[in-house]
DNA sequence: TATTTATGATAGTAATACTATTATTTAAAA
DNA sequence: TTTTAAATAATAGTATTACTATCATAAATA
């Protein structure tokens, strides 16, 4: 039997459910492939009508315009990379182990999840590191988090806070450090592939080394 | 006598120096100012042209298109940077302290400095809190690159890099806990102000909350 | 004074980001 | 099984964006 991940989506993101037909999926599997390739700027619901093989306007029946499908499309990702850590540390007790596990997760290439039919969480993943921080850089960021966009994104940093704060009760900044470690897992990536001399892992390009910098990072602040 | 602070800029950015003509800083300061306050995404170069009272035709004249006006601005704010980096740890002898200094210069909210006519550097630190990463978060950050586009945040990210050195000579990821410093400064400034919950510094929305921060991320890793 | 150079005015194009309409297919309810 | 509703396909159309091109005029320079 499948083991069916089912990540709950906030409705305001669509207009109407894609997992709910085969067209929806289609939008979403084709969607990653597309902005992982072309990236968001010049990813549009035409290419992706065409890509799909239905029209614009099937699109837009799913989703009211491009930024929302992004944030759909990073709210799944921060769902499932929050089950993955629950599920993941579920019978950790030790809190600095547990954490180590967290930032392992959030720096590490994720390969495909095969109980997702129609997400490639490796391509995902490589949407987030690139297009990630575009889902709240907007002029509209207020409204959007009135209705709640980000709550995966709040929820996640809450979880490692308090993770972090397992580890020290008495550390003044969990969910500042929890943000730094999400963002900085992603943007170290970008910069060891984009612009190297911003990083020291230039020659390499291995992620296990950013592991080990955001755990230096981290635990010297935690323990100090 | 005026103290003019002249930036040097990667001539490829644009097609007329903007420096040079009337029309040229008209681009600039009207940029600043409508980039600010409807976010990069709203910005066109009609809305510029008509703010100044020219055509699109004359501003497509001095850029080639709004990015790398963007990328402009962006290295224009950094080459500024650089220099009250300089100015103003110049005579410190302790490198604590001037890493201190640093992290001041990069997280405060800046004054418009009156040496440089144009430029209002209060709302170009604005723009980078929050288009900053836009700079580089595209498809094409390979050419760019290769164009010396992000020339200006590198030599930074050096320079602090160094400083961050003479603090401790075997620290092992000095480029990346500079880029981090100078991410995060901005980063957790646009999270306190718009998603505060992703730090600690909701209820007093004080920048010093987030220099301590970084103080306390930055000297616990240097110092272990 | 002649001539280069910058600007202004105007036009035009291809692509983007949508909205609307109607016909057709598919699926659910009666 | 028929009726009805819902989803999709096909097509068209609009306003805005992101440009490029042309030509006249004003200002600066040789």
């Amino acid at each position: 039997m499948k083991l069916a991940v089912q990540i709950k989506m906030n409705p305001s993101l669509y207009l109407r459910d894609p997992e709910q037909s085969e067209l929806g999926k289609n939008i979403i599997k084709h969607s990653i492939e597309l902005i992982q390739h072309k990236g968001f700027e010049a990813f549009t619901f035409k290419k992706l009508a065409e890509a799909i093989g239905t029209t614009e306007a099937g699109v837009y029946r799913y989703f009211e315009n491009k930024h929302k499908l992004l944030v759909y499309l990073i709210s799944w990702y921060w769902g499932w990379i929050q089950f993955q850590i629950n599920y993941q540390t579920n019978n950790i007790k030790d809190p600095v182990v547990k954490l180590k596990k967290v930032i392992a997760l959030l720096s590490t290439n994720v390969e495909d999840d095969l109980n997702t039919g129609h997400v490639d969480e490796a391509l995902l993943h490589q949407i987030l590191i690139s297009e990630g921080s575009k889902a709240y850089l907007t002029n509209h960021v207020g409204n959007d988090n009135k209705q709640q966009f980000f709550k995966p994104y709040k929820d996640l940093c809450n979880s490692v806070g308090a993770i972090i704060l397992e580890c020290n009760p008495k550390y003044k900044y969990p969910h500042s450090l929890s943000s730094t470690i999400i963002e900085m897992a992603h943007l170290q990536n970008f910069f060891m592939n984009h612009l190297p001399s911003l990083t020291d892992f230039s020659k390499s390009k291995n992620e296990n080394q950013i592991i080990k910098y955001l755990e230096d990072l981290v635990f010297n602040s935690i323990r100090s």
